[in-house]
DNA sequence: TATACTCGGACAAGATAAGTCCGAGTACTG
DNA sequence: CAGTACTCGGACTTATCTTGTCCGAGTATA
């Protein structure tokens, strides 16, 4: 049970991205949070190709915000970085060995997936419930409003 | 975000272990449900090192349920397959780059990770809730009694 | 029109999980 | 009381996935 790495950076980057309006560069958010800028792109592209942000090519281009940071919840980006599938994973054992359940008794899940799924929605239920507005202003509360503000300057000026 | 596949058999196996309060070997839980004995022996002495199931030694040894059924949940089995630690793991990266945030400012967890952490506690909460005695009624309503009485008596008897 | 900067997908390396094997220990049997 | 056959327990090898890196295609700029 283990969640990709890469969900901690792309929550961190839509964070940021919601105090610029123009596009930032893969690179420069790697640099902002002193990571592999290779793979955060590959983050990135997960999240474009979710349609969670927006890709703009050419010498000025970068990544942006599809939608208001109101309408993106985590659950949005932990399935687009993480993969839609369930964590838990029935196959169906209750079908094998000497007392198989006939498949034509199966029409409803096995109740072990059934409890184990159930569990899933709760966390997925929780996870949709905030959004990366709540997360920005939860950044803001925490490490003082200046901080964004200075993160906003270094972003639309030059290198840091 | 992908669940060890040994949950599923070491629950089915807890189910299983409910129809029977004599030892059962590993090799005779691993033919039942057609998996690999030698795997789901590593699966067993998690559950052992957990403290949820007992291992008898000897020529008529197996193992056994060291509680009642309803006393163990799902989260018990789960902790002890997958392991206990949180699904996301934060590396703090807002102490990294640029505009790292002091240390010493740094008192409360990320707000990141704090809205994944508790959308895992929802997870957990409703793992938790859930037993082992539930499940088997559960089994028991959908395949009908006689399928674990059956069970029962193989598992006392000989050979399947 | 040339250029420099961007994203995009294809390519290795390391880490983790899956699966297998043999040895230590114990209850039954003669 | 000794032998034996069966059990669990941990160490080892293999397969899969995540992580990390690289170079090529495309576009706005000068």
């Amino acid at each position: 049970m283990k969640m990709s790495g890469g969900v901690e950076w792309a929550l961190h980057c839509c964070v940021v991205l919601t105090a610029s309006h123009t596009p930032v560069a893969a690179a420069k958010l790697a640099e902002l949070h002193d990571v592999s800028s290779s793979y955060l792109a590959k983050q990135l592209q997960s999240l474009a190709r979710a349609g969670l942000i927006h890709s703009v090519q050419g010498k000025s281009g970068g990544y942006v915000l599809t939608r208001a940071p109101e309408s993106i919840t985590l659950l949005d980006v932990v399935r687009a970085i993480d993969g839609p599938g369930p964590a838990f994973v029935c196959t169906e054992i209750r079908q094998r060995g000497p007392f198989a359940t006939p498949a034509d008794a199966c029409t409803t899940p096995c109740p072990v997936a059934r409890a184990m799924w159930a569990a899933e929605d709760a966390w997925r239920q929780a996870l949709a419930a905030v959004t990366i507005a709540d997360l920005a202003r939860d950044v803001d509360a925490t490490s003082g409003p200046e901080a964004l503000v200075g993160i906003q300057a270094w972003l639309g000026g030059g290198a840091g």
